[in-house]
DNA sequence: GATTCACTGGGCAGATCGTCCAGTGTGGCG
DNA sequence: CGCCACACTGGACGATCTGCCCAGTGAATC
């Protein structure tokens, strides 16, 4: 319920650019005391704000250099079968169940062309899909993040003037 | 030699699960000697496997409960130009250029569907972007994981089986 | 046989961690 | 107006971990 503050706002964003900083680091950036950052982190973490530290691993390189997208068409009220199917298939990185005109998006690796057919295939065939439409993902202008909204409530502070 | 051995793999895969760990309860748990998980460790960042360890914000806790993509059909040769005034939009969370029916895939977040409106609009009213099509996330059946291959190397590679 | 390399196991000083605690605003509320 | 709950400060504690060093072992390479 309660909102993100600017201090909050700060920590996450000190954060993502070291991740590796400890508290009293984080303390000693912030200009609080450490006890406070560690309140701060606990709260968050409580709310679900953040939640952890997962390492950042590079499919690239480690072979995976190929990003593919699909967005599947799927028969009625098979959602849960086919997004547990997809699961399944280690190359299958994300799913997203979107409205419009597919009903699944998505989003897959592979190690070379002939690996990416392979995967493609596997995608296709899984039971329930009616029709997909693949896309190879060129490049990644804006890879993912989150720190330009982090920022907005850093500096912003109290003012929301978004509607809810 | 590019390839991943099954120590560095089980290594990424403990460090996914409690990312908390320090290198010396990883040395304890994958039964090696601390200097091993640091020189590993370092061989993996030197190599640009491991990224390093950004904190994981839900967007959702702070609000931002929306998600939507957005299939951009635009100006030949237009797409940096493009890429770069999305970026400037902080909803937009992730870019990729794509082949296939469209050519830029945009990843966005809001707060409200009201919001989420205006972000489409303002995404849409990119100079260049002649079509676009949005859907909204539903939900997330496979959230974004690199498990399930760092298993396959942790098992395939090497003899050892994956650690208690 | 000699060399290189990764790993082991140990030891060191210094930094950090989790956890306490008293003291200081600051706000809400009877 | 006092009282209380709450958050932050600044300091302290011992336990733990870190970064770094080193000698020794085994395997692969030259």
């Amino acid at each position: 319920m309660t909102e993100l503050d600017a201090l909050d706002a700060r920590l996450l964003l000190l954060l993502s650019d070291e991740p590796r900083l400890g508290v009293l680091e984080c303390s000693r950036r912030l200009g609080v005391a450490r006890g406070t950052v560690q309140a701060r982190m606990d709260r968050l973490e409580r709310r679900g704000v953040l939640g952890g530290f997962p390492p950042e691993v590079d499919l690239a390189a480690i072979g995976y250099g190929l990003t593919a997208f699909a967005v599947l068409e799927i028969a009625q009220g098979r959602r849960v079968e086919v997004a547990a199917r997809l699961a399944a298939i280690d190359e299958v990185c994300e799913v997203h169940a979107t409205t419009g005109e597919g009903d699944l998006l998505v989003r897959m690796v592979a190690r070379s062309n002939a690996d990416l057919q392979r995967v493609i295939d596997e995608v296709v065939d899984v039971r329930w899909v009616r029709r997909t439409s693949t896309s190879i993902a060129l490049s990644t202008p804006v890879p993912p993040r989150v720190r330009p909204l982090l920022e907005r409530v850093a500096t912003d502070a109290g003012t929301d003037p978004i509607p809810r």
